[in-house]
DNA sequence: TTCATTTCTTAAACCAGCTTAATTTTTTAT
DNA sequence: ATAAAAAATTAAGCTGGTTTAAGAAATGAA
């Protein structure tokens, strides 16, 4: 059915084939097409989002009126403002699909009775939010040690991937740089 | 028995007095004084720890040798390198006590022991960590959106009771600015 | 209380990365 | 194919925050 999905929960738990039935019915699969919004400023983030084939991007608004990217999800990476999901507050994101995608949603009630129905289900997002904890501790720690010059380097030899499929001016904002100063480092590098 | 420890869990879980029992054999209790190690650099993350009493710091030391302090944890506050902890690597980071203070570690391997009895710690873990990505999801807003200047009065006005408690230039690593700046900026606001 | 250590301050020179603005190239939709 | 829109480049001037180097003040241990 949703072979990324499932390989991905079975990579952490063990998951029978009634589970996996049982499973489906607390996911919503969306088509979307390129550019087109999940979630808005404003907004509540009612689901968590998992992608089953494509690419978002989660950014904000900021004081300047620049689109700031915090998050890119590939293939089998979750995306949600976990603040807004956990807590019901409006959100300041926005996420959107970068290419025509396809994604599996969670809404907030659908996951509490999964939980509550599927317990190996409660020890894989255990595991693979534990696992967003320790990704952002690196990042973070990227973020402290080097330059902003570096940090691209590191960043596009590191997800070569990324570079091919994503506009540059989105990996600068990810970055934290101007496309003008990403501009100026590749053509150093050349 | 650890009064902060208990209460934090039935903030978010079930727990009857059985399952307290049971979880005590989990842990282990440290006192340790002023600028003790609970993690070296280059060993093995063995343990979460939670803070009972006092105050911690995790850092590393950059290539220009200085000690770069990527988290805290006061009281009822978890901190683990979790990519260490998780994948049995080495660690980047030191973990050092600010203040003589009171922690109760779980090893790897209680951890999982102590998650497979019982079910509503997995389940609190669950919770605590998606509260961490949203914590760190909002930290990450917030280096992208403010200036240097703005980050250290923001950090300094949301949480005055670090200021009291952790030296200045320990806060001026944590923003990632210079304790000359910080002392720059401080003398601007009187 | 005293000394040694740690922490904080001051100030001037410096630079990594930004801003602004105009042009060129690439991509998308029809 | 073609026009329109989106993305990338170039270059000059500027600034927020760092670096370097001393000295002053606060803190902890004995």
């Amino acid at each position: 059915m949703y072979p990324n999905f499932i390989s991905h929960i079975r990579k952490y738990v063990e998951l029978d084939d009634h589970s996996v039935a049982r499973l489906n019915q607390y996911i919503s699969p969306l088509k979307l097409k390129r550019k087109e919004f999940l979630l808005k400023e404003g907004q509540i983030c009612q689901s968590i989002y998992f992608v089953e084939k494509g690419c978002l991007r989660m950014y904000f608004i900021d004081d300047k009126l620049n689109e700031q990217i915090t998050q890119f999800a590939l293939e089998h990476w979750w995306i949600a403002d976990h603040f807004s999901f956990l807590d019901n507050k409006p959100s300041p994101y926005f996420i959107q699909t970068i290419e025509k995608s396809e994604i599996l949603a969670i809404s907030t009630t659908s996951f509490e009775e999964m939980l509550r129905e599927l317990p190996q289900m409660e020890r894989y997002f255990r595991i693979i939010v534990q696992r967003a904890v320790a990704a952002s501790q690196l990042r973070l720690k990227y973020m402290y040690e080097m330059s902003k010059e570096e940090f691209y380097q590191h960043f596009s030899t590191t997800f070569p991937e990324f570079v091919q499929r994503v506009p540059q001016y989105m990996i600068a904002s990810y970055l934290g740089l101007t496309p003008q100063y990403v501009s100026e480092l590749r053509k150093k590098k050349l």
